[in-house]
RNA sequence: GCCAGCGUAGCUCAGUUGGCAGAGCAGCUGAUUUGUAAUCAGCCGGUCGUGGGUUCGAAUCCCUCCGCUGGCUCCA
């Protein structure tokens, strides 16, 4: 701790030097001792590896009696960001206390756009507010007081935000802090908050920041809990960086898949088909079909067997692959056999819950019998158990299915059709896997989060020795997969167990090889990859692989997950070299996710222009007039046999209004034939991206074409007009 | 599912304090026969998301439901 008994201190700066100090001394002392203009945009310090403030006295900071090392923090250091949204986050909330009544504060951290303060307001925030908010904010920050940091221990603490009606951070103090012996609060104005900071030196150094929204938010993410207004804002150290912000959304904004799908007839979503239910539209079909047929000519030189599975399965199966149980809320409710199925379904939730009155049991009864069920053993007088006992027998026989919302119960049973060998592993069953969960409708969006999704499913079995090597494969494929559509930027997350939480099933002992074994292949894959507790499966661990997109943005996609889990509870065997039997392990893996998800990305990532191997309109002939169709019906003919996706566009009307189409069609080429062309065998060829590309014989314009589509070649059409990671967060650690 | 906002023609959007529902694009028809990002003219197109209420009168005000959007929670 502090070196209280000498008077002074040692700094060492960034560049090595070593000063002595009076152990009093600041960080914001030092920044004035080198130059006043370094002094006015230092907004926090590094010391010790630690973000503080400014104004804390480097003596008490001080782990021993070495140099204390000290960095000083100015707008050009990516962490001051973050101290600076924080900051803003106390003024925007200083603002809205002042505005309105009854505000209890709850937390007010920093995201990767920004920040945002969640509040328990009696009235209601809307947008149209936003105005009067920001108008205060202004006023506060024009009086540049400073952030000052108290420390209080935790009955002071409590006292005061009692005092302060601070209902939230009481009970914060005495659950969430409760080991803590002191805490801290931070002081601006009339303004007290309950803090870890750290925090600028004074308001004034906000030189850019705007509301972003108003949302609803639970209090500690309990969705049973209270409901607060979250607001959204973001600040930055200048204008600029805000505007460059607003336009990286408004590029975002274009690019939404959702209105690009719609506008060049990818897919649609109809809620008279039903909410989250995606129709692929002959282009999106057309995109989706081309990557299809790339990952199974993949998939089937590297192994595996393509399978195929029913849409719907016994709900036993997910009973016994435990979805069923554990998923319930999110999935469709069973299809029934019997017509009594649906209600003998809801009497046995009754019973289990204990909500169910003599009477209403009585009244089932008698329905049960109308229907046609006889359950003579059911007895009123019994207990719930032996009730729950008797309706299950019950339910045993009569055939229940569920729309199956994962694949991997069908193909352990693939596994267990026929014995196995060690011989036959590992063994890799392949399937385009349509799938139905029923997302809560609040969830949904466009094709990124739908009800009926296609994973391009694979699972592989195998002995435990095999096990690195399979992975390491998956992760090589989903590697192959993800840069031939042009995604260089990726990184993979190790989603491990949350070691606190008791939703896992399986052993420790699975548990413990499954994550060594992943986090073995990552450290020697060279890929960049973090781990993550808390983010695995209920049933083991897995990498997911987020990938940056153009703008910048990251997205979940592929994944490869170890399940010691499912081979036990569907006891799949095989007989080893020793002539005993083992249990295999699985690997499940999907390199694109689901097709709807990986599509609909694309599309954002592409803003709608798909690469010439990908797109859904790869040619279109434009004749000159009415004169020049045979020709365009000729030319077209050739490139559609060359395996192109062609069109001809014979509509009236000069041939700029039929480029222009083009263009705004995100065609890749186009082909102009008039009497000049038709009289020489030649194409007047059109790239969207370069323009005019002259005259050509039919068969060099169509060898050009083929080459770019066999070596997919990536050319991005709509170049975005903003950096991609310009104006990210601070917390991901990108320069400025 | 929860909180907030939104819902007018196929699309993008106007529509004053409640007083006859509009434009551009797309589509159709006709004229035009065109050389690298928009040829001209005419026509068609809406129970203003649904159901109810207030009112002499509702796209406009109120309520219900449905859907969408942004978040939250969830995500096998």
């Amino acid at each position: 701790m502090s070196t209280a008994s000498s008077a002074t201190i040692q700094v060492q700066l960034p560049d090595g030097t070593i000063a002595k100090h009076p152990a009093n001394t600041t960080s914001m002392d030092i920044a004035r001792g080198i130059s006043d203009g370094l002094a006015r945009s230092v907004m926090a310090a590094e010391v010790c590896g630690r973000i503080v403030d400014a104004n804390r006295p480097l003596g008490e900071l001080a782990e021993d009696d070495s140099p204390i090392p000290l960095r000083l923090l100015t707008p050009r250091d990516s962490e001051a960001l973050d101290v600076l949204r924080h900051s803003a986050a106390h003024v925007m909330a200083r603002a809205v206390m002042r505005l309105y009544k009854g505000v209890s504060l709850a937390f007010g951290p920093t995201t990767s756009g920004g920040f945002y303060y969640d509040f328990d307001i009696p009235e209601k925030i809307s947008e149209d507010d936003f105005p009067k908010i920001e108008a205060e904010i202004k006023k506060i920050i024009k009086e540049k007081e400073p952030f000052e940091r108290f420390i209080l221990d935790r009955d002071e603490a409590r006292k005061l935000c009692d005092d302060l009606d601070q209902d939230l951070k009481v009970e914060h103090i005495d659950t969430g802090l409760g080991d803590q012996a002191t805490v801290s609060f931070y002081r601006q104005g009339e303004f007290v908050d309950l803090c870890r900071g750290p925090h600028i030196p004074d308001a004034g150094k906000i030189k850019a920041i705007k509301l972003m929204s108003i949302a609803g938010a639970y209090w500690k993410g309990d969705a049973s809990g209270r409901q607060l207004q979250r607001l959204y804002g973001t600040a930055f150290f200048d204008k600029k960086e805000l505007a460059a912000y607003l336009e990286l959304l408004e590029e975002a904004r274009r690019r939404d898949h959702r209105v690009l799908g719609k506008q060049h007839g990818l897919f649609a979503i109809n809620p008279e088909v039903g909410q989250g239910l995606c129709l692929w539209l002959p282009k999106g079909a057309r995109v989706r079909a081309t990557l299809e047929d790339f990952l199974r000519k993949e998939l089937l030189s590297r192994g595996y067997d393509p399978v195929y599975s029913p849409h719907i399965g016994r709900v036993e199966l997910y009973e016994t692959s435990g979805h069923f149980p554990y998923y319930r809320e999110s999935q469709f409710s069973p299809l029934f056999g019997s017509e009594a199925g649906g209600m003998i379904d809801a009497w046995m939730q009754r019973l289990e819950t204990g909500t169910l009155d003599a009477d209403s049991e009585e009244k089932l009864m008698e329905a049960a019998k109308v229907l046609g069920a006889e359950i003579p053993d059911y007895k009123q007088s019994a207990t719930n158990e032996a009730k729950l006992e008797v309706l299950h027998r019950w339910q045993k026989v009569h055939e229940r299915y569920l729309v199956k919302p994962m694949n991997c119960p069908h193909h352990c049973h693939m596994f267990k059709a026929q014995p196995r060998s060690y011989r036959q592993l590992p063994l890799r069953l392949f399937e385009f896997g349509t799938v139905y969960r029923h997302e809560q409708t609040g969830e949904l969006n466009g094709m990124l989060r739908v009800r009926g999704l296609t994973q391009d499913d694979a699972h592989i079995f195998c002995t435990a020795d095999q096990v690195e090597a399979e992975f390491k494969a998956t992760i090589d494929l989903t590697k192959f997969v993800l840069e031939s559509v042009g995604l260089k930027d990726y990184r993979v997350q190790l989603s491990l167990r949350d070691p606190k939480s008791d939703k896992y099933v399986g052993s420790e002992e699975n548990w413990n090889h499954a994550e060594n074994a992943l986090r073995g292949v990552m450290q020697n894959s060279g890929l960049q990859f973090n781990e993550e507790a808390g983010e695995a499966a209920f049933y083991g661990p897995k990498a997911d692989f987020m990938v940056s997109d153009c703008i910048g943005r990251s997205w979940q996609l592929g994944t490869v997950q170890l399940d010691y889990n499912l081979p036990e509870r569907f006891k799949l065997e095989y007989t080893g070299n020793d002539n005993s039997t083992h249990r295999p392990v699985m690997i499940h893996r999907a390199p694109f996710g689901s097709m709807e998800r990986f599509t609909g990305m694309l599309i954002e990532h592409f803003a709608g222009a798909f690469p010439m191997w990908l797109s859904p309109e790869q040619v279109r002939v434009l004749p000159l007039s009415d004169k020049s169709i045979d020709y365009a019906v000729a030319v077209a003919k050739q490139f559609d046999e060359a395996g192109f996706k062609v069109t001809i566009d014979n509509n009236d009307g000069k041939v700029q209004a039929k480029i222009r189409n083009a263009q705004l069609d995100l065609v890749n080429y186009m082909a102009v034939v008039g009497p000049k062309e038709a009289e020489s065998g030649q194409v007047a060829l059109r790239d969207r991206i370069d323009g005019n590309l002259g005259s050509m014989p039919i068969a060099e314009a169509i060898a050009k074409l083929k080459k770019e589509t066999d070596d997919r070649t990536v050319r991005q059409a709509v170049e975005s007009k903003v950096s991609a990671t310009a104006v990210d967060s601070g917390s991901t650690g990108h320069e400025y």
